[in-house]
RNA sequence: GCCGUUGUGGUGGAAUUGGUAGACACGCCAGGCUUAGAACCUGGUGGGGCGACCCGUGGGGGUUCGAGUCCCUCCAACGGCACCA
C-alpha cells in the first residue's frame, strides 16, 4: 500500500465546494495576481530589477480600440502570448508584455460621427470596455504600461519623431540618414552641390554643372534643403475623397476606384502633402530582411511591395522634334527587337510629340481613356489600346525610325512612364503589336531542347510572330544583335544583358539603374481623429519646427469635428483642423508671424514606434531610455511580434522605416525592430443568409439532413469572418462565463496551429471542459474536497509515459505548437483516470506544464497541494530535469522495417548488449529462424532494425 | 501570369523531424445514470477479411533495411501581388 497523504482543503478557500468550481476559482486568482502585482515588470533602474536574467519581449499588435467589442477571433493571439509570457517567466527570463491601444484614425472618428459623441469620450469608453474583455482572458499584462496613441504623453513623442526626420536627410553616399545641420555644413563645404532636389557629390559627372550652394539666394537655399528632407512637402499625385473630405492611402482605395469607408468615389490629382521619403531605404528594408526571422510569406510580399528591379535606362531621341523619351528597361539585351515606343497617356511629353494629323485621334482615345479610368482601376482582361502619336524616334544602335505610341498599359508612376517595346519578348507588347499591326523582330534564341519539344526550327522561330509570344524564353541566347562595336549573338540573357550596358555606357546612350515600385508614403490627412504636425508656416513658405519644449502640439477641441464633405473633386480639401480657434491657428514667434499645419497623420503614425515606448512608457524627458532600451531591445530587438498577416506590408514595413531612421540618427540600437514574427491565423465562422440575402442568427439555425433550416426556411451557409453584422458573432464573455477563461484558453490553442486559420465550433468546446473537468476529479476527491495526491513518485508505464510528456510538451511550447503539447497533457492525465492518487511527480510536473495554458486552475491545485510558492513563480527547467533522471529506457525492435516487440534497456547500455539483447526476445527469434542477419541498425534511444535476407 | 503556402479518417488535427500512421478531441455507435431530456460517466470507432494477415497519408516514379516526412514529376486547394517594362 502506498502511503497517502490527503490535505484537507486549505482555510483560505473555506466555502469552495468540492467539485470543480471555475467562476469562483478565476476570480480568485485574477484577484491575487492584480493584488500581489504578479505581471508588474521592472526596468534596470528599478529596485528589485534582477540583471542577471535574459530578457524577453513579447508583444501582441496592439488592437484598435472598436465600439463592437471582442469577439471570440480577438483573442487568440493574444492567448498565444500570453501562454509564452507566463512560459519565459517560468523558465527564469525577465520578459516584457505589454498592451496597449492604436486609438487614432478614421473608423474612431467615423464611429464618432456615426454616434454623435466627441471621439475622445468613445475611444476611451471602447478602451475601457476592452481592457475589462481582456482581463477577462486572463491576460498576463503588465497594465501599468497600457498606452494609447491618443494620449498627448505619447503623441507627444509620435511628433518628436516626425520632427527627427524633418530635420534629417539620406545621405547618398553613407547611405544613411544625418541631420540637416550635417547637410548644410557638407554644402558649405562644397561636398555636395543641390539643385532641383538632385544631392550630387564631388564624385559625381553632374557635380561641376551645378551651382555652388553659397551662389543660391537664401531662399533658394532653404527650398532646396526643404527638398532633401525626409519629411517633406510635394505636389504628388494623390487619392481624393471629396466624399470623405480627405486623401487616402492607395490600400485604403478598392479595385473600383472607392473609397473602402463609405464607398465614395474617389479621383486622382495633385495636391500638396507632406511626404515621408521611405524609398530612399528601399535597399535596406530589403536586405535586412535576412536578419529577421519572418515567415516567408511576409518577407515575400515586402520584396514585392518594395519591388527592386534591375536594368538600364536609356535615351531615344526623336525624329525631327527636339527632345528625347527617356526610358527604362530589365531587359537592354532585347534593346534589336525595339520596334515601337510606347508612353503612358499621363506622360508629360505628349503634346511635344502628337502631330496635327494624329491630333483627332489621340483626342478621341485620350476622353476614351479618361472615362475608362474612372470606372475602374482593374486592369485584369483588359484588352490593351493605344494610339500613335504621328512621332517617331530614332533606333540609337541602327538609326531607324520607330514609331511611339500611347498606350494604356503603360503607366506613369513606374520607371520613366514610357517603354521601348519589344513585341517578340514581352507578352504585353506583344498583345499590343498583334491589336496594331506592328512589326516584330525576334533577338533572343530559346534553348535548343525548346526548339526541339515545339517542333520548332530556328528560321521558322524567328520569322513566325504567332508564335513569339509563346515562346518568351528568359534562359535562351541572343540573336540578331548585331551592330557596329557590338555583337550580342550567341550570349546567354545574363551575360547579353551586361554586355549592352557596358556599350550603352560607353557609347554615352545610357546607365543602368535600379528601378522600384516603392513610392514615397503620403504622410497627411484632413481628418480630425490624428496627431497634429508639429509644423509652423511661415512667410513665402518658410517652415518652422515647432520648438521640442513646447511639444505636444494638442489636437484643439472642436465641438464639430465633422470632416468638410465636399461635393466638386475640383475643389482643394479642407481640413479638420481649419475649424479650430485663430488662436490655436496662429503663433507668434520672435515677431514672426506662423499658421499652423493643419494636415493630421494617417493611422500608422502612432504605431510605427509603440513598441519602443512600451519599455519606458513614462519617461517624461525622453521617448525611451537609452539604457532601457539597450536592455529590452538586445541583440533582436523585439524577441517575438504576434499579429495577423494584414499588415505584412505597411504597418511592418512603416515601423521598419521610421526604425532605421531612429536608428541612423542614433536614437535606438537595433537595426531591425522585431527579431521574430509570427502571424496567427483567423478564426472563422459560417454564416446564414435566407432567400433574400439577409443574415440570420447563426446560433438559431438547425442542422436538418443536408439542410440549414431558420424558423422552418432553408437557409444558405458559407464560411467566413464572425462579425456582428454578419450575424454569427461570440464575444469571449459569454463563453467564459459559461466554461470558464482555462477552458476558453484551452480551447482556442487546441482549435489548431495558432498560425493556422480555424472555424469555431461551439460544440466541440466540451471536449476540452471534460478534460478539466477530469483533470479536477483525478486530484480532488469529489466528496470530501480532499487532494488525492501520492507522496509517491510513479513507476512503470506512468513513468515512461510521464517522461514521454515532459519530453514532447517541451518541445511543443518551445515552438509554440499548443494544440498538440495540450493533446499529450489530455493523454497522460487520462492514464490518471484509473489511479486512485496521482503520483506526486506527475501531480507537480503536470501543473508546471499545463499553468502557462490553464494558469487558474493549475494555482488552484498547486495551492491546495500545499506548495510553498505560487506556481508562477516556479522555475520550470530545474523540475524538468528532476523528472527526466531515468535509467531504463524502452526500445522498439524491428525485423526488416517491421515492429516485432519492445524491449527495456539500461539507459547506459552498449551498442553491443542491446543488439544481442535484442535479438533474444522470443517475439524476434521467431523471425529469424532460418535466415541470416545481413545486419542490425541501432537508432539510439528509439529502434534496433534487425535486417535479414532468406 | 508571377511569388508564397498546403494536401493525412465523417471533422479539427497528431506522428519523438526518416523509425509502431491516425495520438488527442469533436461527431457517431453501444451501455450507465435519469420518470424523461440536458448535463455527466464508461467502452467502441481508417478500410477489407471469420482469421493469421492484407491495403491505406492527392496521383505516378525514385532514394532507403525502413518514406506522411527526402528527391523528381503531375494534380488540386488556399493566400498575396498583378499591364512594374
Amino acid at each position: 500500500m502506498p502511503s497517502v497523504a490527503s490535505f484537507s482543503a486549505l482555510s483560505y478557500i473555506g466555502a469552495m465546494k468540492a467539485s470543480y468550481d471555475f467562476l469562483a476559482i478565476e476570480k480568485k486568482w485574477r484577484e491575487y495576481w492584480n493584488q500581489h502585482r504578479c505581471f508588474k515588470t521592472l526596468n534596470p533602474g528599478d529596485p528589485g530589477f534582477d540583471a542577471s536574467k535574459p530578457k524577453y519581449y513579447v508583444l501582441d499588435m496592439f488592437p484598435y480600440p472598436s465600439g463592437k467589442g471582442l469577439h471570440v477571433g480577438h483573442p487568440l493571439g493574444y492567448i498565444a502570448t500570453d501562454i509564452v509570457a507566463r512560459y519565459k517567466r517560468m523558465l527564469g527570463f525577465n520578459v516584457l508584455h505589454p498592451m496597449g491601444f492604436d486609438a487614432f484614425g478614421l473608423p474612431a472618428e467615423q464611429y464618432a460621427i456615426e454616434t454623435g459623441t466627441h471621439p475622445e469620450v468613445t475611444t476611451q469608453k471602447n478602451i475601457e470596455n476592452m481592457i475589462s474583455q481582456l482581463k477577462a482572458c486572463g491576460l498576463s499584462y503588465d497594465w501599468d504600461r497600457m498606452i494609447s496613441t491618443t494620449e498627448p504623453e505619447y503623441y507627444r513623442w509620435t511628433q518628436w519623431i516626425f520632427l527627427q526626420l524633418f530635420e534629417s536627410y539620406f545621405d547618398p553616399k553613407k547611405q544613411k540618414a544625418l541631420s540637416i545641420s550635417q547637410l548644410r555644413k557638407f554644402l558649405r563645404n562644397d561636398e555636395y552641390r543641390v539643385s532641383d532636389g538632385q544631392l550630387c557629390s564631388d564624385r559625381e559627372a553632374a557635380f561641376s554643372e551645378l551651382p555652388l550652394f553659397s551662389s543660391l539666394r537664401l531662399e533658394q537655399q532653404e527650398e532646396e534643403i526643404n527638398r532633401q528632407r525626409l519629411a517633406y512637402i510635394d505636389a504628388v499625385n494623390v487619392n481624393w475623397c471629396p466624399g470623405l473630405g480627405t486623401v487616402l492611402a492607395n490600400e485604403e482605395v478598392t479595385v473600383d476606384g472607392r473609397s473602402e469607408r463609405g464607398n465614395f468615389p474617389v479621383f486622382q490629382r495633385p495636391l500638396q502633402q507632406w511626404m515621408l521619403r521611405i524609398t530612399t531605404y528601399a535597399d535596406r528594408l530589403i536586405k535586412d530582411l535576412d536578419l529577421v526571422e519572418w515567415p516567408e510569406a511576409v518577407k515575400q510580399m515586402q520584396k514585392n511591395w518594395i519591388g527592386r528591379s534591375e536594368g538600364a535606362s536609356l535615351s531615344f531621341p526623336l525624329y525631327e522634334i527636339k527632345g528625347e523619351l527617356e526610358v527604362y528597361t530589365t531587359r537592354p539585351d532585347t534593346l534589336y527587337g525595339a520596334t515601337f515606343m510606347a508612353v503612358s497617356p499621363e506622360h508629360p511629353m505628349l503634346s511635344t510629340m502628337v502631330t496635327s494629323e494624329q491630333k483627332p485621334h489621340v483626342d478621341a482615345f485620350m476622353k476614351r481613356y479618361q472615362k475608362q479610368k474612372a470606372v475602374s482601376k482593374d486592369p485584369t482582361n483588359k484588352e490593351k489600346e493605344g494610339v500613335w502619336t504621328g512621332a517617331y524616334c530614332i533606333h540609337p544602335l541602327t538609326q531607324k525610325k520607330i514609331p511611339v505610341w500611347i498606350s494604356d498599359y503603360v503607366l506613369m508612376g513606374y520607371g520613366t512612364g514610357a517603354i521601348m517595346a519589344v513585341p517578340a519578348h514581352d507578352q504585353r507588347d506583344f498583345e499590343f503589336a498583334k491589336k496594331y499591326n506592328i512589326p516584330m523582330q525576334t533577338v533572343v534564341m530559346p534553348p535548343q531542347e525548346w526548339l526541339a519539344q515545339h517542333r520548332i526550327d530556328k528560321e521558322s522561330y524567328v520569322a513566325s510572330p504567332e508564335t513569339l509570344s509563346e515562346a518568351f524564353v528568359e534562359y535562351g541566347h541572343a540573336c540578331h544583335s548585331q551592330g557596329s562595336g557590338i555583337d550580342l549573338d550567341g550570349q546567354p540573357t545574363n551575360e547579353a544583358k551586361k554586355n549592352m550596358i557596358a556599350y550603352l555606357e560607353a557609347q554615352g546612350l545610357g546607365i543602368s539603374k535600379v528601378s522600384y515600385k516603392l513610392r514615397d508614403w503620403l504622410f497627411s490627412r484632413q481628418r480630425y481623429w490624428g496627431e497634429p504636425f508639429p509644423i509652423l508656416h511661415g512667410a513665402h513658405g518658410k517652415l518652422r519646427a515647432v520648438d521640442e519644449a513646447d511639444l505636444p502640439v494638442t489636437l484643439p477641441p472642436l465641438k464639430d469635428f465633422r470632416p468638410q464633405v465636399l461635393e466638386d473633386q475640383n475643389q482643394d480639401p479642407v481640413p479638420s483642423l481649419g475649424k479650430a480657434e485663430e488662436s490655436w491657428k496662429r503663433v507668434e514667434i520672435e515677431d514672426q508671424r506662423y499658421q499652423r499645419e493643419l494636415n493630421t497623420m494617417p493611422q500608422w503614425a502612432g504605431s510605427c514606434w509603440y513598441y519602443l515606448r512600451f519599455m519606458d512608457p513614462h519617461n517624461q524627458e525622453s521617448f525611451v531610455s537609452s539604457e532601457i532600451e539597450k536592455y529590452w531591445m538586445g541583440e533582436n530587438g523585439v524577441d517575438l511580434y504576434v499579429g495577423g498577416v494584414e499588415h505584412a506590408v505597411l504597418h511592418l514595413l512603416y515601423a521598419r522605416f521610421w526604425h532605421k531612421v531612429l536608428y541612423d540618427l542614433g536614437k535606438v540600437s537595433t537595426k531591425e525592430p522585431f527579431g521574430k514574427l509570427f502571424n496567427q491565423g483567423y478564426i472563422q465562422a459560417y454564416s446564414y443568409q435566407d432567400e433574400r440575402g439577409m443574415y440570420v442568427p447563426a446560433d438559431e439555425v438547425e442542422h436538418q439532413a443536408a439542410e440549414f433550416m431558420f424558423e422552418g426556411k432553408s437557409v444558405q451557409r458559407q464560411l467566413g469572418k464572425m462579425g456582428k453584422s454578419l450575424k454569427n458573432s461570440i464575444a469571449p464573455d459569454e463563453v467564459i462565463e459559461k466554461y470558464g477563461c482555462d477552458t476558453f484558453r484551452l480551447y482556442e490553442m487546441y482549435l489548431g496551429p495558432v498560425e493556422q486559420s480555424k472555424v469555431w465550433d461551439t460544440e466541440a468546446i466540451v471536449g476540452i471542459h471534460r478534460f478539466l473537468g477530469r483533470l479536477w476529479r483525478n486530484f480532488v476527491d469529489s466528496e470530501s474536497g480532499d487532494i488525492l495526491v501520492s507522496v509517491e513518485e510513479s513507476t512503470g508505464k506512468l513513468k515512461t509515459a510521464l517522461h514521454h510528456t515532459i519530453k514532447t510538451v517541451t518541445e511543443y511550447m518551445d515552438q509554440m505548437r499548443y494544440n498538440a503539447a495540450i493533446a499529450q497533457l489530455i493523454s497522460l492525465n487520462n492514464l490518471l483516470v484509473e489511479q486512485s492518487h496521482v503520483p506526486s511527480d506527475i501531480a507537480r510536473a503536470m501543473l508546471l506544464m499545463l499553468s502557462p495554458m490553464a494558469p487558474h486552475i493549475c494555482e488552484e491545485l498547486w495551492a491546495r497541494m500545499g506548495q510553498a510558492k505560487s506556481l508562477h513563480d516556479e522555475a520550470w527547467p530545474k523540475a524538468r530535469e528532476e523528472f527526466l533522471k531515468s535509467d531504463v529506457m524502452e526500445l522498439v525492435v524491428q525485423v526488416n522495417g517491421k515492429r516485432r516487440a519492445n524491449i527495456e534497456v539500461a539507459a547506459d547500455a552498449k551498442k553491443e548488449e542491446i543488439e544481442k539483447l535484442a535479438c533474444e526476445h522470443e517475439a524476434v527469434k521467431k523471425h529469424l529462424a532460418d535466415k541470416n542477419i545481413a545486419k542490425v541498425i541501432y537508432v539510439p534511444g528509439r529502434l534496433v532494425n534487425i535486417v535479414v535476407k532468406g
